[in-house]
DNA sequence: ATTAGACCCTGATCGC
DNA sequence: TGCGATCAGGGTCTAA
């Protein structure tokens, strides 16, 4: 599944097939997503234009000219592919149709995005554009972390006095959304904070490097297009590489890069956390 | 108000 | 090879 630097990624991969241009046609194979797909979507996202694709959080946002916003999440295991006659370079044939293939947007130039998930926790929705930060799915998200209202200050209020573990802490989307279970674990370990930890127990010197490597951790990973374990992959298919970096993340019983120590693992709130217990305290 | 746990669904992997 | 248990980048809902 992925978190903020995958879902960047894809959005930067729809760009160039999709901003500006119109969808010709719309396919739905399956509605029964995460939620329903909404009432006549096909019909809806026929012959609009896209006029912009934003992201927020892990969604990404398509404005469309009927002032309509699409409203895309890819769940767990959701790609989006991109095939077909691409910018004027033509790929001889669409690739044959895959299980999962969910919905399928035809461009005009004919483009095709194809929105594949297997375990269907993946969701996409119609809004209309003016209401789209009232939206039930995003109206309580925290922050962007790469945006300015992320803040140390603003960090220090959300945690103060919080008993959560602070990795429970970093995952609550409403704190400030985007992070997820890798790049909250990779965070924690390059910020030096055991996983356990409570939130409120955090120094202020804590939290104030803590913004910096938030930021760090989640730009790298988009520069590397983010990371592939299982089923991410970028539009055109290829894999993000952020992967290779991990100091932590899926690295149980091999040593840390930093002090050899074999790095843990633990079920926190139904999730793994992997950390280092001697740099991480 | 907070927080932990069950649940949603499919597929890959591992141990027997 | 087969079979069950376990695990997986998400989030929602319920109940304590």
């Amino acid at each position: 599944m992925p978190e903020l630097p995958e879902v960047e990624t894809v959005r930067r991969g729809l760009l160039p097939v999709m901003e500006g241009l119109v969808i010709a046609t719309a396919q739905v194979n399956r509605p029964d997503l995460r939620f329903p797909l909404p009432e006549r979507m096909a019909e809806r996202l026929t012959g609009q234009k896209v006029l912009s694709l934003r992201r927020r959080s892990k969604y990404i946002l398509a404005d469309l000219s009927s002032d309509e916003t699409l409203l895309i999440h890819l769940g767990m295991s959701g790609r989006m592919l991109v095939s077909g006659n691409m910018l004027g370079e033509f790929h001889h044939t669409h690739p044959a149709p895959q299980k999962h293939d969910h919905v399928v947007l035809t461009m005009e130039q004919g483009t095709q995005i194809t929105f594949n998930d297997a375990r269907r926790f993946g969701s996409m929705d119609l809004m209309p554009t003016a209401k789209w930060q009232s939206h039930k799915l995003l109206a309580d998200l925290g922050p962007e972390p790469l945006g300015n209202a992320f803040n140390a200050p603003y960090l220090a209020r959300r945690l103060e006095g919080r008993l959560t573990p602070i990795k429970a802490a970093l995952l609550d989307q409403t704190v400030l959304s985007g992070l997820g279970n890798i790049y909250v674990c990779e965070v924690l370990h390059r910020a030096k904070i055991a996983p356990t930890r409570l939130a409120g127990d955090l120094t202020p010197q804590n939290i104030t490097q803590l913004v910096p490597i938030i930021r760090e951790v989640l730009t790298e990973a988009i520069d590397a297009g983010g990371s592939s374990l299982r089923d991410y992959r970028q539009t055109d298919g290829e894999l993000g590489y952020f992967q290779h970096t991990f100091r932590v993340y899926d690295r149980e019983g091999e040593p840390c890069h930093t002090c050899a120590t074999p790095i843990q693992r633990l079920v926190q709130s139904g999730r793994s956390s992997f950390f280092c217990p001697t740099c991480q305290r």
